[in-house]
DNA sequence: GCACGGCGTGGAATCGATTACACGGCACCG
DNA sequence: CGGTGCCGTGTAATCGATTCCACGCCGTGC
């Protein structure tokens, strides 16, 4: 592969000048440039990244390093990561920690090798000790969706208290009483807090969230079905299960299922997370959409200030109620009935 | 951040030396070799590995260009291309084209400026100069799912036509004579292929695919709802609808819906790519799964082989039908009938 | 006519690693 | 006892860029 060498070679003149040509440094003169484009073209030169990066200790990339890529709400967070950091100028690598904490550390660990700009985290656990010592040594950081507290650094997410509220009171409207949770990772921040925004929404309907509805999951789809199987042995299973993200949700589909039993008919499911999914299963599921892209965009904003000397600020965007038909039949007033008829969020402008 | 320097220098040894301990050459004293440990492990040393890349020409990264990443087939590619590449000790970036050449074109641009050991293509089209440029000057390649033809790259693929097959053996005996398709590009080879694969397996039924049956669409949803509502219009719609994706299933699906017809009753509906979520929709769509993680791993081991200096082989694994009920009951014999109820392809293993 | 300033340019240092080569010391062999 | 060879180590070149500094040249102003 040609190096800069052999663009200052073919069109004689020094190395320096040839860099200078490359970075539009002004002092060159219109005849030497015109040279150095040539070769270039010539040649088919393209600068090494590599050796740009050990020089100026700039990557113009960031990492990002999130809990579980099978689950379609971090998949497109990391598309609107990308996409945004695509527009000013960065690139991202992707680590996917698979909600393993040793795999998210095998990652950082990676990317701090390799020398990234910054880090956009949604951290599997309550934080490693090579995440603390990262953060506290400046690496430029950004928590997006889940954080650890405690740290100087910027969280970008969004709240689902409003929304799980509205939530409860539409179920509260179909009649629903005995209300379960298939809770996520306490160790994660979103874990814990969706347990207690719909705990304190609960409470304001005077309805109790009894220890025997609060099932342990992990987020993934295995634990909610199991969760749930628990939940339909009781002696007074609940009457709805609402679950802390999307795969859960879906795990919990089967075990209703798999018993023959049929949704809402006999119990009412809810979501955290809407994805595009949704609007095709059968029936429709009622879930609490974040606006996913634009925490994505944010986040990136955030972490590219932080990066570029300006200061940070973390964001927090709400979350909303949407309504379909896996709590039972009418509609709540809150929204369009025909949701589920509306057109796919699958698809996407392209332009 | 510490650098080799400042280890040797606590260590009371030279550079060399510290680089011989961090790379296990030999010929270091026990004596040294401690001295050099316990400095690295004071500093928080951690080799710098830009560095180490310019020095070695070699970056231990791999590149993955991706047609799509919200398509869950790819991302499942990626995940298990990303943990096949990890045991080997190579990382992976990932780039989305989002079925756009000339975003492929800037992630292949992007990649090889990083100086990435080898890529993994999945192209969206024909074949940019710019790929075609890397691939004749030696980068070491891979086709993954997709591929160039008249290129000297190896392929790593699922062959659809037995399957393809039994699909149309299973609309056959339902009853179902008109049976459309809504392509994907035909400038990518799976986009072709699997029209070319439907019409022989049609064939050998003596039933005919007139070109009204052909619906071109880009692997969206967004074409397969509008390729749909094309059929739906035709004086004479087909029974069956086959998409040669998930997306433009799940599009499909949303237009036969909005008409306010059901499947399979008024029509019927398959689709190339299964995907966990086909089980529970409404109703579980009828698939050809593709060993989609069998793919990734095989395609990073044959990119490995030729980083490596061994010798790459093409590969193609057979496709399978999978049985749901979007074409109508009763469940063909091929399957159990039972597919819809088992447990969740989403979960997976975690050890 | 001379000094000064700015412009265009090249030489060389530098980033943080790897590695070829040289060198001193010691052991072993003849 | 001297030569050979290996072992451990350090010096320095190198990878491909960026950038500081110095230098030569030219134009301008006094």
């Amino acid at each position: 592969m040609a190096s800069i060498k052999d663009v200052a070679a073919a069109a004689g003149v020094s190395v320096a000048t040839v860099s200078r040509v490359l970075n539009a440094h002004p002092s060159v003169s219109a005849d030497a440039r015109a040279r150095v484009l040539a070769a270039v073209e010539e040649l088919g030169y393209r600068p090494n990244a590599v050796a740009r990066s050990l020089r100026t200790d700039q990557t113009h990339t960031l990492g990002l390093v999130i809990s579980d890529v099978l689950n379609p709400y971090f998949t497109e967070l990391a598309r609107s990561v990308e996409e945004e950091a695509r527009a000013l100028g960065y690139s991202v690598i992707i680590g996917n920690a698979d909600e393993r904490p040793e795999l998210q550390d095998h990652h950082v660990r990676n990317l701090l090798d390799r020398r990234i700009d910054g880090l956009l985290v949604s951290p599997t656990d309550g934080g490693s000790p090579l995440m603390l010592d990262a953060a506290r040594a400046g690496t430029p950081m950004v928590f997006v969706d889940r954080w650890i507290p405690g740290l100087d650094v910027p969280v970008v997410r969004a709240d689902g208290r409003a929304a799980v509220r509205d939530l409860v009171a539409h179920l509260y409207a179909l009649g629903h009483r005995r209300l379960a949770i298939i809770a996520g990772p306490a160790a994660t921040t979103t874990g814990s807090e969706r347990v207690e925004a719909f705990r304190d929404a609960l409470a304001e309907y005077g309805l109790a969230l009894p220890g025997a509805y609060i099932g342990q999951g992990d987020f993934q789809a295995e634990s909610g079905r199991r969760v749930t199987e628990g939940f339909l042995d009781l002696p007074e299973p609940p009457q709805v299960v609402f679950a802390a993200d999307n795969l859960m949700a879906l795990g919990a589909l089967d075990a209703v299922r798999a018993r023959g039993l049929r949704v809402p008919d006999d119990i009412a499911l809810a979501a955290f997370d809407d994805i595009p999914w949704f609007v095709h299963t059968d029936p429709p599921v009622t879930a609490i959409a974040q606006p996913t892209g634009e925490l994505g965009r944010a986040a990136v904003r955030a972490l590219v200030d932080r990066i570029e000397g300006r200061t940070p600020r973390s964001v927090t965007l709400p979350a909303r109620l949407v309504v379909r038909r896996s709590c039972g039949e009418p509609a709540a007033p809150a929204q369009a009935p025909s949701a589920d008829l509306s057109p796919s969020p699958v698809q996407r402008s392209t332009s």
